[in-house]
DNA sequence: GAAAAAATCAAATATGTATTTGAACTAGGA
DNA sequence: TCCTAGTTCAAATACATATTTGATTTTTTC
């Protein structure tokens, strides 16, 4: 006999309002009466689903990893682009990730959640996610700063964009609200944000670049007084 | 009759622990049990001294707050020094605050719990204890980006400085170990790395410069293909 | 050194929340 | 139609953990 359809369909609901509540409230805050209430279902439903409120945990990651993933893939700036329009590409894409698109932004906050309180339990799944972009990114960095240069120094502005970028989530969550009071994001629109950010970085990366300056490439001494 | 003097050392030792666990685990994983233990005393002295869990937590705060306002108060860098260097000097600081120093770690460990989690119960507190520093750190941007400056471009590379400094505690952490694996940061030490955080700004801080740039100041047009 | 106040403690209680149970219901297949 | 496995449900249970209690110990002051 075949198995019914209709279990199908709140074991979604449950991953649907499992995702909102552990990404807006995190894990411990989140209760599974909670989960149940909005997913409209029993809670004893959450059990027989999923056996328990920490394997629904791995399971909303895999979840809302799988359908995430075609954000993931489809960015991928024309080749023909120039480097520099390239990083804006990704740059844009970060933005947009930390603040627009409703699944990703989720997906980012219990990224968040997990940086800060580790489970342990989806690094796997996160990694698999995020490495063919960040080599993608890498590439573009490379060719901005030039083929020779130092795999450190490629991996340190990397660190920098995405630090800068992941900035924009917590403004958007208005969590950096009475920090940067003066700020607006809203008006300007992602695109003009993207051109500050590539404003703000792109010469900062060009100062690493090894083949338009000889030696350590350092512009600014900076240690003497 | 004067109080007894003991209770102020297990109040002491209450709040000592009471930071550490909740900096590293939050407040909803760490357990009154624990904390108790941690400190050497019973559960019932937890309730007896601070009335609670939350307000100990409030308590807590108020408690690394004080202990943390030296740290603070110190960094001011010498008006002599170019801005370029008191910027130098301010990186070096937040470095130092996301990274090494006990206390003001565990500071800062609180304020990201805060920020994605928040509970509304120590905005003031973090505000009064930062707000002096940012103003000071503002104006060393200001100089450095002219005075007639716009103050959103000002507080824009102020979030984007502050926000290059935060992925260091993250790093630091382990949390962004395997992201990040490329990148050692205890051998070039804090110095160093202010240096390479410095090269990397500066540059970007300096298109937003309004007296050597007219119109906009945009040295890159990334619009178009 | 005795009384009073303060602080500590082990155990009991209260509470919130995850999980289990067993009965009731429902969708497919004979 | 009736059977069966899959699914849902209300209620019961189990468990972790915050808080209270009342007795006990320690410190201070006279």
């Amino acid at each position: 006999m075949a198995p019914r359809k209709d279990g199908q369909k709140t074991r979604d609901r449950i991953l649907e309002a499992a995702v909102d509540l552990f990404a807006t409230r995190g894990f411990h805050k989140t209760t599974v009466d909670e989960i149940s209430k909005m997913a409209s279902c029993n809670i004893a439903a959450i059990n027989y689903h999923f056996g328990g409120k920490e394997k629904l945990y791995v399971e909303t990651w895999r979840y809302i990893h799988d359908s995430c993933q075609r954000f993931y893939q489809d960015i991928d700036p024309a080749p023909a682009l120039s480097p520099e329009n390239r990083l804006r590409a990704y740059i844009l894409f970060f933005l947009k990730i930390l603040s627009n698109e409703d699944e990703l932004e989720k997906l980012h906050m219990l990224h968040e959640r997990e940086f800060l309180t580790p489970s342990g339990l989806v690094d796997e799944l996160w990694k698999e996610l995020r490495e063919p972009l960040r080599r993608r990114f890498q590439a573009t960095l490379k060719e901005l700063m030039g083929e020779e240069s130092d795999g450190q120094d490629v991996t340190f502005c990397e660190m920098m964009v995405v630090n800068m970028c992941r900035g924009v989530l917590r403004h958007n969550r208005r969590y950096d609200q009475h920090f940067f009071e003066g700020l607006e994001f809203t008006d300007a629109g992602l695109e003009d944000l993207a051109d500050r950010y590539l404003r703000f970085c792109l010469p900062g990366i060009k100062t690493f670049c090894q083949e338009k300056q000889g030696g350590k490439g350092r512009t600014w001494s900076t240690r003497q007084l």
